[in-house]
DNA sequence: CCCATTTATCTGTTTATCATACTAACGGTC
DNA sequence: GACCGTTAGTATGATAAACAGATAAATGGG
């Protein structure tokens, strides 16, 4: 059956991960369908996917369009082409699985389980080395704004009757915090990863949660605020060994929180 | 002045990142041009990069290359395209600076310093982290793995007369036995950013050696072995914090050979 | 049954043409 | 002179048709 894509002229506005830059026209919607196709696994690894030809009968787009999907797709190496052989799905260890968009097509495509385990794995590993770093060679500008992050997340946090609107500012307000020692570092590439992670994290989280009306509640939330007081303090005293001890504690409790919630709300 | 591609049909083969995928044809060749040009810093951030047909004539190039190369480099987002207003650079901190051919570009247009900083801090950041979880919830078969490379990593370190070759497989051996850890983790997100730091890294020192004859001692060799030992030491004890401590010990002495000999290098 | 040759197939590349959207210049009105 | 709608110009967006090139499958002779 033909799958027409339709003339949709701003796709990935809302509903997409942040990082991601958004692509116009009809290129902009061949790429997320056929991305989030191929990243879902409907053509196996090795397999060869229709040739150009067919796709464009299909979708109803030109072979230009179709080509420069594939490119885009391929800059990203899900995808590879090869003159008289076709375009097959690259065994998914070359991915780019770093690649804002990957991640998008991830998670369009229904692969949350194992990308969620993977991403708490990353804020794990990467989070307790940021600030114990953070601890130690933070400039002063950089001080003042972990120090502003706090004051905001513990204003947040005692405002009364945590309803949706106030929920969010929580949400934002743990954002900063964290984002705010990842940026102490002063590294572009790490505060890039992290701003991947989280975006992912995120959508991840909010999907299920606006699949089940947001009735849950936020587990553990004083616990929560009494771990990050923790980490702040001993970075005020300037014990990166002891921060690094207590970011640890934080995001090994975020995970289970967050596996929790994952698993109540996918039975 | 026209700068005519050469129709050379393996591009990236040698001299590439690790990671970085071929690209065959002139395509490659347009690709690796284009984006070796912008990420360099031919055209100011927010500047107009020449219009497709100026770059057919110039580079002897159809314009369904110029726009698949155009489309290949903008899904790493160094440039975004727009009708009737061209084709401009985007701003440096929207680039996918994860992505090995951005990492790749880097590297061939010259700006090594800034990204030598950047990926040691990464290094110090992610590796303790990665040990100490490693330390903790590594299955039989990575420890098994990690105890191999570090046998290895033993043998070849008291192999006497370290000529050229030797020196190879001292730093393959040492790569494997950090790369071990990292898979301990078993996250296929945090072992593809090892891979990206850890070949440009490679090349990034592969380089400077090699303009200068590689005639440069490996710095501290002897000490770098005690702190290697002393990691796995702890790793063995099951000391998840003492292996975190002496893996940053042992990051904070690669950082410093590395800035030594870089600085010696660039003199 | 094996190997060389041919044939079919699909991507690689070029060229041409029109659509579309943005910019800026123009010109008229108040 | 300032404001505003119109218009012309320019660059990318998209389609179409055709041929070249490389690989794999089918073919045929030994």
């Amino acid at each position: 059956m033909p799958t027409i894509i339709k003339p949709v002229f701003v796709i990935r506005k809302s509903n997409a991960l942040a990082g991601v830059i958004e692509v116009r026209g009809i290129l902009g919607a061949a790429v997320t369908e056929l991305g989030t196709r191929i990243v879902g696994g409907v053509w196996a690894p090795g397999e060869a996917i229709p040739k150009e030809a067919d796709l464009c009968d299909d979708m109803g787009v030109s072979r230009s369009v179709i080509r420069e999907a594939f490119r885009i797709i391929e800059a990203k190496d899900p995808i590879g082409s090869r003159t008289s052989d076709g375009t097959r799905v690259r065994p998914r260890s070359e991915w780019q699985l770093l690649d804002p968009d990957v991640v998008d097509w991830r998670i369009k495509a229904g692969d949350t389980l194992s990308l969620l385990h993977d991403l708490l794995k990353v804020r794990l590993v990467l989070e307790p080395g940021a600030i114990h770093t953070a601890t130690i060679m933070a400039c002063d500008q950089a001080r003042a704004r972990i120090r502003r992050s706090w004051v905001i997340k513990e204003h947040v946090y005692r405002t009364p009757d945590p309803d949706y609107a106030e929920r969010r500012r929580l949400i934002a307000a743990d954002l900063e915090f964290h984002r705010a020692f990842l940026a102490a570092v002063e590294s572009d590439l790490l505060s890039q990863l992290f701003a991947v992670i989280e975006a992912a994290l995120g959508l991840l989280l909010d999907l299920k949660m606006s699949a089940r009306g947001h009735t849950t509640q936020m587990i553990g939330i004083e616990e929560s605020q009494e771990l990050h007081a923790a980490v702040f303090a001993e970075f005020e005293r300037g014990d990166a060994e002891a921060a690094h001890r207590a970011m640890r504690r934080l995001i090994e409790r975020a995970i289970r929180d967050a596996h929790d919630s994952f698993r109540q709300l996918s039975e």
